[in-house]
DNA sequence: AACTTTCAGATCGTACATTATTTGTCAACA
DNA sequence: TGTTGACAAATAATGTACGATCTGAAAGTT
């Protein structure tokens, strides 16, 4: 399995245990420091406790991602993670998502859906409890579908923005309308899955996606209420 | 110490044109570095006439971007450019830009269908004379149509998938078939955004983008024989 | 008031030090 | 004789330091 789209292993980094990129990244996402905001290479390495290189090598790789913008002679400024980013974000998934939920439908086995099935029960026992554990439950699940997918660009893009997606709602709890739409919509994407119903699964997968959206938005404003 | 301008090197302006990263990226997409190479930061400082940091630099940005691949201690990669990889892009674009163009058709006032029509008349007056020229006028086109959409991230998805098959291509001439077919969906389109019929253009962007995948991939088999 | 000069602060390029990986050599062993 | 394993040297990536250049704005001049 080759997949890895931008998971450079562990890095001993120092500090903590993650690399300068993933915490620059965090940073960005989960909306500390503001939209716009200039990073300042020297500034940014005194405060992680390493030399500039290492920063303005992260900040590269971070403007190859489109989370900073970069003017030559001008530096680097954080791109804004707003309502119209994650819109933007979610429109293009609920593009992608149905068409890789169709192809799997194609491929499945009754093993694939034993296992869609366990993890759908997992979520369903834990039922919320753990946000960071149901996230963890709910890749799984979706993982499951996409992962054999043989568009590994398309995986990976998918990939990418769940992570962002996962990153700006971290921290704010989900709805319980949203709570019980989730499980709802992973038991109808089974049962359309087992019927060998593409069409029905496509449908159901954007539904799902356009209402993780909506949900994310909600908890967008809630977090800038609260800062 | 000053900086040496590149006075040997026979590559233009350098500032703004042609970037130690542009440079990169272009040798990478043309197939000029051969997959899975490995990329050596000193020996690309010297080829370039840099310092290292340049290369490091701009190996990250193209990191971000997916175009090569690293690992920790152990330097970049290139990503191949196969036809995979071209398949997996166009999958995608035909995904994206049926639902673009599905926008523009609900906002295109009588001005855009005449700025169209304008454009196409100059594609059809230059009949693939001149290949540079062409594809400008192409981008021109499609352009047109997308880069008033409100959903820059898709926008930007589209300009870079079009960018790098742009780049793919370049050198080998397109078929003569392919030549018309373009001409021809392009009339179509034009059709149909004057007769508001959103499915009817949705359906020949979709075509459109298949038949340009097609024929980028014969000509990436034709790069790969003749080296 | 508009233009020029000056200067602090930040980015960018170069050089070097450190650390990790790869390579090459050679002896021990089946 | 061919293979394997350990160890040393070479190679390359990563981190640090510093000088050069650019930007933005305040201070000074006409």
């Amino acid at each position: 399995m080759r997949h890895t789209p931008l998971a450079d292993g562990d890095e001993q980094g120092g500090d903590t245990g993650s690399s300068i990129y993933e915490r620059l990244r965090d940073e960005i996402i989960s909306g500390r420091v503001k939209a716009n905001e200039r990073l300042k290479v020297s500034e940014l390495a005194s405060r992680m406790g390493t030399s500039t290189n290492p920063i303005r090598e992260a900040l590269q790789q971070l403007r190859g991602e489109g989370f900073v913008l970069m003017t030559q002679n001008r530096g680097a400024r954080v791109r804004p993670i707003d309502e119209d980013f994650v819109r933007d974000i979610c429109e293009i998934e609920v593009l992608i998502e149905p068409a890789l939920t169709r192809w799997f439908v194609g491929i499945a086995t009754t093993g694939d859906i034993d296992d869609l099935e366990r993890v759908q029960a997992e979520i369903e026992a834990l039922n919320y409890a753990d946000e960071e554990k149901h996230s963890d439950l709910d890749l799984q699940f979706h993982r499951l579908m996409y992962d054999r997918h043989y568009n590994r660009h398309a995986v990976d893009l998918w990939i990418r923005h769940r992570q962002i997606l996962g990153a700006i709602g971290r921290g704010f709890p989900t709805s319980l309308s949203r709570q019980t739409s989730v499980i709802e919509e992973h038991r109808q994407l089974i049962a359309c899955v087992k019927a060998q119903d593409a069409e029905g699964a496509s449908r159901v997968i954007a539904q799902h996606v356009e209402g993780s959206g909506r949900s994310i938005i909600e908890r967008l404003r809630l977090r800038k209420r609260r800062g």
